[in-house]
DNA sequence: GTGGTCTAGACCACA
DNA sequence: GTGGTCTAGACCACT
């Protein structure tokens, strides 16, 4: 489980895990009925305070993300994949809409914005295809 | 001066109003020299009190964006155009960068993804363009 | 730490706060990653709203000299030493100036100002070091 | 009569230029007697507010510095010269004992200090004996 | 416990 | 008229 938190963002520590880990549910990296890291060994590789985690983590399963399994841990929930795609539909409608925004605003022409997000696109993935190929 | 403050976001309200007023003087939509609202004006149009106004133009002046002429008002400070095109560049990648890799994490085609950038971008490109006809 | 705070100088608290604590980072008197009084403890202990210590603790955060770990409480910056050694030079090199002129203009001879500036810094010094014995 | 005005220094106008102008009639530079540029000749050389200077020349007046003379204008008083001594002697220490305070908080060595001191002085009082030769 | 934000309202200083 | 400062007190968010 890859979790990068920022401390100087200025968003609270909780919601950038919380951020993070359900983009990787939507994405596929972390599959149903996969086990999250325990709270101890995330706030240890974080170095958080471990009731930040478990606040995250709390969070997470009232969304109805996560299940807790007592004794256990925490494990990815079943998620219903319209459900799913609607959500990543909406998070990319979002960001994208951001972007044009701001490149309207900043008089930036759209060949070139869309040239740009391409550009972006392929270094990230070619990026994220070598980690995996690890 | 247009501002547009979201009560409910959990975003400070100085903070929405440092954002939205760099951005401006970012794009060229408060020029160099121009006044601004007066914290009292201001304050009252967005119904918020004065001194939350207060403490954004404040923190505007520290950065460099706005001077204050003392019993006179703020007024928009002298920006270097070759730093202010670095920084529009920087936010503008900054924020295209962020779509770029949700779109990779989602699985979205780059061609889908720009695709659907430039329809955004069209769409509020001409809804600007009709407020600025009024 | 120790702080005082005049009340009839005509500077403003925060002001005054954010001055000695710089210049106590800068003397190393408080050093890297040392915490700072709690915004409630040195408002009580100065008798002042802890919004004014809480304006003065935001700045010196701009200011890049103090650190904020929410829900924990203030910390001294890490500061590059060269960066410390640049300011602590430049601080010294304008208030010899201001006196240096004052000295000019006035017509104490160069010899008499500077007989009575090591005076004074002796004076000053054994009064600094007895408190450090006490 | 040449004086500086930051506009940049936090310090109100007014109370630069009085500043300014009881400093060069304490050094002498502005006799006993001698006219005092015109209220509208002053503010807008400096680029000020007319009633700006006028407020800074009433107080300088309240303090004794100053004399008006009904229909031609303001005029440096007379000062006995124990006091003129005096002030200078007070100004003088102040300025002298902020350096040194610095330089010991900074530990700077005291013959360091005393050093650079005389080398502002003779700096500075070179490029003042340059100009009164023009 | 920590700091952050906001309000309502007062008073001051500046031009 | 302008902005600056401060207070008292409330409520929130984070750890």
């Amino acid at each position: 489980m890859l979790l990068e938190i920022d401390h100087h963002s200025g968003v609270p520590i909780y919601r950038q895990v919380i951020e993070q880990v359900r983009r990787q549910i939507m994405a596929g990296q972390l599959s149903e009925g996969q086990q999250l890291d325990s709270v101890r060994e995330l706030a240890g590789r974080l170095r958080v305070n471990p009731m930040t985690i478990s606040k995250a983590y709390a969070l997470l399963e009232v969304e109805g993300l996560a299940e807790r399994r007592r004794g256990i841990g925490l494990f990815v929930a079943r998620v219903q994949t319209s459900q799913k795609e609607q959500t990543k539909a909406r998070l990319l409608e979002e960001i994208l809409k951001k972007a044009a925004v701001t490149a309207v605003q900043f008089e930036m022409p759209e060949e070139e914005a869309a040239r740009m997000l391409v550009d972006l696109y392929r270094k990230h993935d070619s990026k994220t295809r070598s980690y995996s190929n690890e």
